[in-house]
RNA sequence: GGGCCGGUAGCUCAGUUGGUUAGAGCACACCCUUGAUAAGGGUGGGGUCGAAAGUUCGAGUCUUUCUCGGCCCA
């Protein structure tokens, strides 16, 4: 019988989540609706924000590192969404580029098919199927993260008319004159007659000459190493014509030697690292020797020698130069260094204003660059170069080495560094670092460091290559006049190429007529047509000028990049680059760099650890919410640990959530109603109301002071707190006899239906944004228009809500529960009551409180049957608690001597 | 190997310009409730702030070294 007289709750929204299977549904729902063009629409004319989506490489299934970004991308443009913008994304993908080659040539193999065989055209057409398959893939897993965007019109770099563009980019810099034509070496087949990738070289033993030669010092600033010999030791005697510098260490020790065995050497000085003395003695046979002079590497400074062929007709100066790749591990502690013939000897002289040049060429032979050896091949150079090493007493000693060394992953020939063609844009000739360092400093980041870390990047890069000797790319738009090798440089023809890629893509490059591509103006005959393709990171550094700037739904520049802190390297470093060189500006307002997702112990995931997890497991376990949560919770400027403990304890976090959200409801008996914050009028509401409204008000000022910062999980923290400790715990418990137990004409009751009302609002909005699909669910069970949550505002509060007076009383009343809680406790250890119900409270306080809590009932506040206030004359607070006496009234539970007065 | 960033309770995170016994939520333990019930409430335990040395009257906060981890580069 007394169950009919109260109002329980009563709710559809079930206590279970189920998320893995109920989130499909509404993405079904979104999709119907077409929810991001009703987003459009519901925010045309309004302050654009956009963020610029960092293009993925179409290429295999994405990981956790790919869902945090995209996540993360995504609670952004909800958030200002949200807050009234007109929040655009556009999708986007990286779609040329070695990886996907390699993957065509795997297939080829499993088939048995040759790829020099295959037509270029052809051979990329597979490219771009591979690419637009995988295009289709991750959509589909994006989406189901709840990811919102412009998923029909997504971009990708290899869409014609993103080709088209990227030429134009291009002319603007072969226009400017900052794009020009340099050497570099790169691993170079000598059988093949190509490039290869990293990824194609293997390692396997082979048999090199070794030698030990010396460079006579020509001058110095050390009086004592004058008419010295520096020895170095290599194990590719054949680039000693191409030497340029010698390399040496700081911080290492260096002595100074008289040897004076007979032979070639007697009675000379040389030098080497002492930490290698012995070994060079022992290897050189060097048996007797005084030390003249031991010092310091950084006393090199300034030193220069004559190369070893300097009678031959070498004679360019050899300068000592700085390096920190010098060790001790082998040879003399002085390294020989051939620009042309290995990538750190490139980066050194390069740094020091040496540059390299074409020394072998394509097929291994010495070029005319280099003097006595030209047309000799490489590999039949090592015994010339020894024997003329000897002839001019320069060879200390020379053998044989078995180490690991580069081989072709195809034909198992073994690999050269070589100096090859290749296009770089300049950083200095049109103040490309300038401008670049410029528009750092006008670019918001967050976190702050990481304007330092991009910063410190541009300052040291050297001059950008951009070209490849690839197939899977757009073509380098570069004609060579065959005499006087210049540059055709015209803008009516790099818009003809632009317009003719606009029309059918880049494929046709390779294949069609070169007069094509000239025009009327030119003669196809008189230029040689380049083969290579612009490196990837130009393509997607471009995507601000066929993305941002095409579109009319964009705007230039972004408001936002966002993307992992490795990309510091990358993408906002191309994007960068790219825009100051073209543009003079950055691309971007302000970047967001998050870190990377490591295991439950910090460690890196990898298959080796067997602590992989993939955020389709995630799905399949938790449900997209959760790895939202997850996304939120979690401060990802540093880096992000995830395993199933932590995605547990989110869970429970969740749980805690949607069971707020089930109690609003359910006391609501799902009926919403959207009242007018405005038109709530304070005074007819009870303290405790106006209270969760000051709340409520505050909440929100932290709120936005968070959002404002992109401090989600400090946001989240907030709500969450807000959650437990002050609806749960607090108002949602205290106010739970009112809501069950008063009648439905009272206005308390109805005050605190008022309260649920705004407070199921408020939450439902602030945690749409994270909580994408579960605040979907409650908004379609509450909601009678057949909209999307995403498409509402936050809640402006009035500012008439705030009560700092309010605060600081109710701030008292609460001191003066918990100790009531205590004393509470207190009698349910002895056993002596039960439920809190069970208990009646005297209160003794100071006159300062007793005065506060006039007109407050503590029985209320602390779930009492009764409670009485006295002053005593000690300061603060004094609880005793008692059984309650009297009879229990059925209905609401309260203990009384006299009958219940609203339930008799 | 080099550059940069980071290490605060089991977990996610706060900790102002160096200033009392280092905080919150969750998790955990115990108790209550059985009208938010695969829920809810109360109380409580838990930290040599990665390690060591130094500066200081005083260091989680500043300096140095080491260590572990991450990113980038080589």
């Amino acid at each position: 019988m007394s169950k009919s007289q109260i109002n329980l709750p009563k709710t559809a929204f079930s206590m279970k989540a189920n998320l893995p299977l109920r989130e499909p549904e509404f993405l079904k729902f979104w999709d119907n609706i077409n929810l991001y063009e009703e987003l459009r629409k519901s925010r045309k004319g309004q302050e654009k924000f956009v963020l610029h989506d960092g293009p993925p490489y179409a290429n295999g299934n994405i990981h956790m590192g790919t869902a945090l970004n995209k996540i993360l991308k995504d609670i952004i443009v909800k958030f200002h969404q949200m807050d009234g913008k007109d929040s655009v994304y556009v999708p986007g993908w990286d779609c040329h580029g070695l990886p996907i080659e390699w993957k065509i040539e795997e297939q080829y193999k499993k088939n048995k098919k040759n790829k020099n065989e295959v037509p270029i055209v052809e051979f990329r057409k597979e490219c771009r199927v591979f690419a637009e398959k995988w295009i289709d893939v991750h959509k589909d897993q994006f989406k189901r993260l709840g990811v919102i965007g412009d998923w029909e019109n997504y971009y990708s770099t290899m869409s014609f008319d993103a080709e088209a563009q990227i030429v134009r980019e291009l002319g603007k810099f072969l226009k400017e004159g900052s794009l020009y034509r340099g050497f570099k070496p790169v691993l170079w087949s000598t059988v093949e007659k190509t490039a290869l990738a990293d990824a194609e070289v293997e390692y396997q033993d082979h048999k090199s000459d070794t030698i030990y030669a010396s460079f006579k010092i020509k001058s110095t600033n050390v009086k004592e190493l004058g008419g010295g010999e520096i020895i170095i030791w290599t194990t590719t005697p054949w680039t000693i014509p191409a030497n340029k510098a010698l390399a040496y260490n700081e911080n290492l020790t260096y002595v100074l030697i008289k040897i004076t065995d007979d032979g070639d050497f007697k009675d000379k000085a040389i030098i080497i690292a002492e930490a290698l003395l012995e070994s060079v003695t022992k290897d050189c046979n060097i048996n007797k020797y005084k030390i003249l002079k031991k010092f310091l590497g950084k006393e090199f400074k300034g030193t220069v020698c004559r190369h070893p062929f300097f009678e031959l007709g070498y004679d360019y100066d050899i300068p000592l130069l700085e390096a920190n790749f010098v060790t001790t591990e082998q040879g003399t502690g002085i390294v020989h260094c051939a620009p042309s013939h290995g990538p750190d000897d490139f980066n050194l002289c390069l740094n020091n204003g040496i540059k390299a040049i074409e020394t072998v060429d394509g097929d291994g032979k010495y070029t005319n660059n280099v003097l006595l050896f030209e047309g000799i091949h490489i590999f039949k150079a090592n015994s010339l170069v020894i024997e003329k090493l000897k002839e001019q007493k320069k060879l200390l000693s020379n053998g044989e080495l078995i180490h690991s060394y580069p081989h072709s992953w195809r034909s198992k020939a073994p690999l050269v560094h070589r100096a090859t063609p290749q296009w770089f844009i300049s950083m200095e000739s049109h103040k490309l670092r300038d401008k670049a360092l410029k528009a750092i400093d006008e670019t918001t980041f967050y976190p702050n460091k990481g304007k330092e870390r991009l910063k410190s990047m541009i300052e040291t890069r050297p001059d950008w290559c951009v070209s490849r000797q690839r197939v899977w790319g757009v073509p380098l738009p570069i004609f060579l006049n065959k005499k006087t090798k210049e540059i055709l440089v015209d803008d009516e023809v790099f818009e003809n190429i632009a317009k003719i890629y606009e029309k059918e893509g880049s494929d046709c490059w390779f294949s069609d007529d070169p007069q094509k591509f000239l025009g009327k103006k030119y003669v196809a005959e008189d230029y040689e047509k380049l083969s290579d393709i612009v490196e990837v990171w130009f393509d997607s550094g471009s995507t601000h000028s066929f993305v941002l700037e095409k579109r009319n739904d964009l705007k230039w520049p972004a408001s936002m990049y966002l993307e992992g802190s490795d990309q510091h390297r990358g993408w906002f470093h191309s994007s960068l680059l790219q825009s100051c060189g073209t543009r003079g500006k950055a691309p971007f307002e302000s970047i967001l760099s998050h870190g990377f997702v490591v295991d439950g112990k910090g460690l890196k995931m990898s298959k080796s650890l067997g602590n992989v997890i993939s955020p389709e497991d995630i799905l399949k376990k938790y449900g997209a919410d959760i790895l939202r949560i997850w996304v939120a919770s979690s401060n990802y400027a540093e880096d992000l640990r995830i395993d199933y403990g932590i995605l547990d304890q989110h869970s429970d976090s969740y749980r805690k959530i949607r069971n707020t959200f089930r109690y609003l409801l359910g006391n609501l008996n799902d009926k919403f109603e959207d009242i007018d914050l405005e038109k709530i009028n304070l005074k007819e509401l009870p303290e405790l109301e106006q209270f969760m409204l000051h709340k409520l008000y505050c909440l929100n000022l932290e709120f936005e002071k968070y959002f404002k910062n992109y401090d989600f999980h400090n946001l989240y923290k907030e709500l969450l707190n807000f959650c437990t400790v002050d609806l749960s715990a607090f108002y949602f418990d205290i106010r739970k006899d009112c809501l069950y137990c008063d009648s439905k004409e009272s206005d308390k009751r109805k005050s605190s239906l008022t309260l649920l009302n705004v407070i199921l609002n408020s939450l439902l909005r602030w945690f749409a944004p994270i909580l994408s699909f579960t605040t979907e669910e409650i908004y379609q069970l509450v909601s009678k228009k057949n909209k999307s949550i995403h498409l509402e505002k936050f809640l402006i509060f009035p500012k008439k809500f705030l009560n700092s007076k309010l605060h600081d009383k109710w701030s008292e009343l609460i001191k003066i529960r918990d100790a009531c809680n205590l004393s509470i406790e207190e009698k349910r250890s002895k056993k002596e009551i039960g439920s809190s119900l069970e208990a009646e409270l005297l209160i003794k306080l100071d006159e300062k409180l007793s005065k506060i809590s006039k007109n407050i009932d503590f029985a209320e506040l602390c779930i009492t049957s009764k409670s009485t206030i006295e002053v005593h004359d000690k300061d603060g607070i004094e609880v005793q608690t008692k059984k309650a006496s009297g009879n229990k009234c059925p209905v609401c539970w309260k203990i009384s001597k006299e009958p219940c007065a609203r339930h008799s």
